[in-house]
DNA sequence: TCGATTATATCGTAATGCGATGTATATCGA
DNA sequence: TCGATATACATCGCATTACGATATAATCGA
């Protein structure tokens, strides 16, 4: 085996055990998203597109590249997620007449309802997962020297 | 717009903005982590399966169908995995002898020093995270009625 | 007004997980 | 102990989705 370490000191097992146990925690409630939205008929980014749009407080409308950085996608890939929510009757796309570059985005009254009871069910979740997960996370902080 | 709620109460804006900023900041770190992974020249599934395996505390020694449970992912893709993991010897696959149709997984030394690198990285992104994560995490639990 | 930047769009490609299915081994009941 | 069933791993083809490279239109600064 290895008795020094090469890149800083010796991890202990329990590090491995606390880090590894968050990331579990992590992919179950992912794990429970992602089926919620399928089950409602949505595509998890496609659900998580429509979050991001419905939780945007200011008033700048939303635009694709905005969408981007909030989702973590490369602007292009923004493009085709929206145009297939425009298809899918989840969002409008409108060119802003301040910026005629620019395509202001808005959900449909069939998102609104969609995403309500999504949202309904996320909370629940994340109520029950909340112990375990702010466990892992306080854990995980306090685990290295 | 919507007055009344079709699958329960309406929720209100506030409640889609605290959602949304927390699996904003979980999509963070997750984009962290994968791009710590690469770098490391891992596929982040790949660094998945060595956390988990390396954390393992138990006194059972792994095998394809239990590191499918802990990634949430169908046995057969664990099968597919471990296999593109063997070819690049950061796993060694041997099969049991109690039980002929297991195959016992264990990491190299090359996994190993990998994972120890890895680790430490993400534990530093951890505490630096943490405080917005616990906050996000927190607000979502208390959103809801 | 021209070059640089920004915003959106298109096309081909690659990675990865799944469904359907197959094979070997183990286990249980009569 | 033999056959039915369950378990564990394996293979193949397919679908989804994001990316890289690239293109076009609109805006902005000097």
């Amino acid at each position: 085996m290895i008795d020094d370490a090469p890149a800083g000191p010796a991890l202990s097992e329990p590090q491995y055990a606390v880090l590894a146990a968050f990331r579990y925690e992590l992919r179950r409630f992912l794990a429970f998203s992602e089926t919620a939205a399928l089950q409602a008929g949505l595509p998890p980014q496609q659900h998580q597109a429509l979050l991001a749009i419905a939780g945007l407080a200011g008033a700048e409308p939303p635009t694709i590249g905005w969408l981007a950085g909030r989702l973590l996608i490369a602007p292009h890939t923004a493009v085709e997620l929206v145009a297939r929510m425009v298809e899918a009757d989840l969002l409008t796309k409108t060119r802003s007449s301040q910026d005629r570059r620019r395509m202001e985005l808005s959900l449909t009254a069939k998102a609104e309802i969609l995403l309500q009871t999504l949202t309904a069910a996320h909370l629940r979740e994340l109520r029950a997962l909340e112990p375990t997960l702010a466990r892992a996370l306080a854990l995980s902080r306090g685990g290295a020297s």
